[in-house]
DNA sequence: ACATTTATGTACCAAATAGTCTATAATTTA
DNA sequence: TAAATTATAGACTATTTGGTACATAAATGT
């Protein structure tokens, strides 16, 4: 049932969205030229627009890739660890990220927010619909997290969630804005805060 | 003493570093191609190249005028705000950018950070100069906000000001992933409370 | 006056960009 | 085996990019 007529693809469709999504997250979307993005994929130009409309559109596709591993990710964590201990885990691997490679990729869906702002109103709202799903999750999170007793905070989780998910954001841009790495550790710190 | 030989500018250059800075500041470093900057700046390619290095130390130039500008600025609201209301306001005042015209700019120091890093290893390092200058400034606010009796949060200024300044960088970011307003709002309540 | 110096305007350039065109290869169906 | 269909390779295109070249204009110094 894979494909009636004519000639097989000779490469993975989703494969290569995925490697799109480590190509575009790694070096952002304007930046990531066709030309050294269809090597990253493994494929050549005209199958690429064969298969996909444009660069806009796969990029599309890889920003809900990109949500839906995170997201299975987050659950995995959360079976290991419980719902607060992932939260804090998903923060905690930032700085482990910096420490080990010296730099940080950030969140697609976070750094494409900040490219796609007033340029590409398309992907703007597409970023605001996936970050929607990344609040919803924190949220669920948090409210299990207070259920479960680990949790003590008052506030709605849906604001506690915010707050968190604000202050990781500001974590991304204050590490890119070269803020040495004793500030970092306080700032996480004060982060696991929101969710004590 | 102006110019003692040779034809007289006809444009003054500072500023054309003005008008560039709130280009680039609307913009963006990549999106603002000299074909609508120079326009922008009201000069002709060939003035600019005989007057600045490269469009690099252009922008540059203006994140050097940005700095100095907010920081005055800042000193002006202290004035006649005090150190605490003074960094309130800031903060409100991107809200207020959000409500009237229901986007933000945001910082050119923040935003170039994050369009520079991995890409621009020059501007990124001029990046954490600037970003260090309001991280000092905010650290004195604080430490005269404590002097004055209007802050009591015990913790060390510097820590408290990154955390602040943190907390403001995921607000951008935060409002550029299409957030409703209502969180917004909670959030610049919650970041108000870091140095109450 | 005339040489020197600095600024400007216009045409130009090489590189990079996303996207298209055309020929051909590899399948299935009849 | 031939028609229909879909995929691939590679050349090509139009536009945009930051930056240059060169002739000319406007000032100063002698």
């Amino acid at each position: 049932m894979k494909h009636l007529r004519g000639r097989p693809k000779a490469f993975d469709e989703a494969e290569a969205v995925r490697l799109a999504m480590h190509y575009f997250w790694e070096h952002g979307y304007d930046n990531a030229s066709l030309d050294k993005l269809l090597p990253a994929m493994g494929i050549k130009k005209s199958s690429f627009y064969h298969t996909f409309k444009s660069k806009e559109e796969l990029f599309s596709r890889t920003l809900d890739l990109y949500r839906e591993e995170v997201l299975a990710q987050m659950e995995q964590l959360k079976k290991e660890l419980g719902p607060k201990q992932a939260l804090i885990k998903v923060l905690h691997l930032t700085i482990d990220e910096l420490k080990s490679t010296g730099e940080v990729k950030g969140c697609l869906v976070v750094n494409s927010g900040q490219e796609c702002y007033k340029k590409y109103p398309d992907l703007s709202q597409q970023v605001a619909v996936e970050y929607r799903y990344f609040s919803a999750l924190f949220t669920r999170f948090i409210e299990e997290g207070k259920a479960n007793g680990e949790i003590y905070t008052p506030l709605p989780s849906n604001i506690l969630a915010s707050r968190f998910l604000n202050a990781m954001n500001g974590l991304l841009v204050t590490i890119q804005a070269g803020v040495e790495e004793e500030m970092i550790i306080d700032i996480v710190q004060s982060i696991e805060e929101i969710i004590d």
